[in-house]
RNA sequence: CGCGGGGUAGAGCAGCCCGGUAGCUCGUCAGGCUCAUAACCUGAAGGUCGUUGGUUCAAAUCCUUCCCCCGCAA
């Protein structure tokens, strides 16, 4: 078939490339380059690198609310277009054009968690499964009737990064089957009843609190790895916080009970064993590589 | 030129400001102790202190070139 293909992070990528391997992919639609990362270069989005390699034509409008981007957009006479993490929104113009319109990959189980941080939100709230959608795109955010879903288990071992990356996968996998059969599946709507929504990632929310449980900061520690990553300050210092396990210890909220063996702090409810951190300014490492050189001091708070 | 931290033994760190024999915790190896051990004791090996040039009687330490890693902000 003949496909547009709309997207933007590392998530993206993998459909792109499937889409790359089993279709004709016309053009790719992405965020224009910005400045980011260290003296705040110019970078291309991940599926730009992509489609540049592929040497697919790759446009960055700023937006297509404009009817000339939707002129251009309907000239490419696309069977369908693949949306995947994108970051626009779609106005209907450009919903409409192709002729079986816009197929999304949404990296949760619909109706649940629509929006923008599905994969970490899904992890936090200690979900026992999560998934991909495939739906079909309307005006309203994340609402279209559902294809085909795709479930992947959320163990207690389970992190943002891993989840992400099944996800990621297994969209790629899902869309191809369901643009083999696209003439003979009826979407099935959403039940509004369900809703609920991924509010997007803030870096407020990645400070520690150490006065809500360790069970909850067990989780949010494990979703938001390796991004956007939680974190507390010791002696000016940041480290982020990887991985930790709860341990059966107490102490009042944000204490360090141990800080040379191990590293056990203090939690509202129950303690957290940290397992794996990043110190500021140093590579990320298992809490015991980090203690051969470096000790917390027992009975500071943090 | 967005701001900042770092590159010292296999790992993690100290030493650098105030130049003067390279140190700590762990790992490794050998031996000892022990019913036994990831515990303890004794000993050993292992480092061009990221790279280039300079200052100096003397540079891990001060100045300089380049490379690499990371945090923040976006």
């Amino acid at each position: 078939m003949k496909i547009v293909f709309m997207g933007t992070p590392d998530f993206s990528v993998p459909v792109l490339e499937r889409l790359i391997k089993e279709h004709e992919v016309v053009c790719v639609y992405t965020r224009a380059p910005k400045e980011a990362g260290r003296g705040n270069k110019l970078m291309k989005t991940p599926v730009h690198l992509c489609a540049e390699k592929y040497g697919i034509e790759v446009r960055t409008p700023k937006t297509l609310k404009n009817e000339s981007e939707q002129e251009l957009f309907k000239a490419l006479n696309a069977d369908v277009a693949v949306v995947a993490a994108y970051g626009l929104l779609l106005p209907k113009a450009v919903i409409e054009a192709p002729k079986f319109g816009c197929l999304n990959v949404h990296a949760s189980l619909l109706p649940r968690w629509r929006g923008a941080a599905p994969i970490q939100r899904s992890i936090e709230f200690g979900d026992k499964e999560s998934g991909v959608t495939i739906m079909q795109i309307v005006e309203a955010l994340d609402a279209g009737a559902m294809y085909a879903k795709g479930v992947v288990p959320i163990t207690s071992e389970t992190t943002g990064g891993m989840l992400h990356d099944a996800l990621s996968e297994l969209g790629a996998d899902l869309m191809l089957k369901v643009l083999d059969n696209l003439e003979n599946i009826r979407p099935e709507p959403q039940d509004e009843s369900l809703v609920t929504y991924a509010a997007k990632l803030d870096k407020s929310e990645c400070l520690l609190d150490f006065r809500l449980p360790a069970d909850v900061l067990e989780r949010k520690i494990r979703a938001f790895n390796p991004f956007p990553a939680t974190f507390f300050e010791y002696q000016g210092e940041r480290f982020k916080v990887l991985l930790a396990e709860i341990a059966d210890a107490k102490g009042t909220p944000g204490e360090i009970l141990e800080g040379c063996a191990k590293l056990l702090i203090a939690c509202g409810d129950k303690a957290l064993n940290i397992k794996y951190i990043q110190r500021q300014g140093k590579k990320a490492m298992t809490i015991e590589e980090l203690l051969r050189g470096f000790k917390f001091e027992q009975g500071a708070r943090l």
